[in-house]
DNA sequence: GCGACAG
DNA sequence: ATCTTGTCGC
């Protein structure tokens, strides 16, 4: 992969959000150029803490199989603390090495965090998605921004997330009776789109696999 | 001023 | 996110 736009991050929060207002006009909510079945692979993203370290553990999945088809890793002191609404400043440092040395460049990069649901639009899965200039999707534990009615109990019920009279998300339960995830588009695909791969993620858990497992080899790592 | 607040 | 024991439920 290659960096198309970078800044430097260890920045004041005004800064920070300068430079989240430039990125904004970057992101493109739709789809570019694609056959038929795209997504082929698929790359899930994570950052674990411990004692002032942060460990990022990614992974490329076949897709609609999800077979694990390689795995990079790495670790940084953190340098950024975490501030709702600039997370990106805290967990892309480290995340950038693992990506940039993946042999199998990922059709689309699902991340830990939210997408365009966000207060300037520029979550993780947004900003990470401007600077390599790749589909990328916000799949989040937790609500950061943004309105919805709770989605039915049963797996498979959605509702979307509004934020100033705009639609920017989906709330989903992925298992029944289990509380939902929010997922957002982060860059080069639509809303759609990016709630059917997150779908298609979704094995018996309620995080989607790629991200499951990220989540998991990133904590792995901290324990060593 | 008060409450909310991804990981 | 991380710390941390037991405990409720499929």
């Amino acid at each position: 992969m290659q960096i198309i736009f970078t800044h430097p991050f260890d920045v004041s929060v005004e800064e920070a959000r300068k430079i989240q207002d430039e990125l904004r006009g970057r992101v493109v909510l739709e789809c570019v150029k694609h056959s038929s079945n795209w997504p082929e692979t698929v790359a899930g993203v994570d950052v674990a803490f411990r004692n002032g370290i942060a460990y990022a553990a990614c992974g490329v999945f076949s897709y609609p199989q999800l077979e694990l088809l390689e795995e990079k890793k790495a670790f940084r002191r953190v340098t950024y603390p975490y501030i709702p609404g600039f997370l990106s400043f805290r967990e892309i440092p480290v995340i950038m090495n693992p990506l940039l040395s993946l042999e199998i460049e990922p059709d689309i990069i699902i991340c830990d965090g939210q997408g365009i649901a966000h207060p300037r639009s520029m979550g993780l899965a947004s900003h990470i998605g401007v600077i390599f200039a790749k589909p990328t999707i916000g799949c989040a534990k937790s609500r950061l921004v943004g309105e919805y009615k709770e989605p039915g109990i049963e797996k498979g019920n959605a509702s979307t997330l509004s934020y100033r009279g705009r639609v920017v998300g989906y709330v989903l339960r992925t298992r029944t009776g289990v509380k939902p995830i929010f997922v957002s588009p982060g860059n080069l695909i639509s809303l759609e789109d990016a709630v059917k791969v997150i779908i298609s993620c979704v094995r018996d858990r309620r995080i989607p696999e790629p991200l499951r497992i990220a989540d998991k080899r990133s904590k792995e790592l901290t324990a060593k």
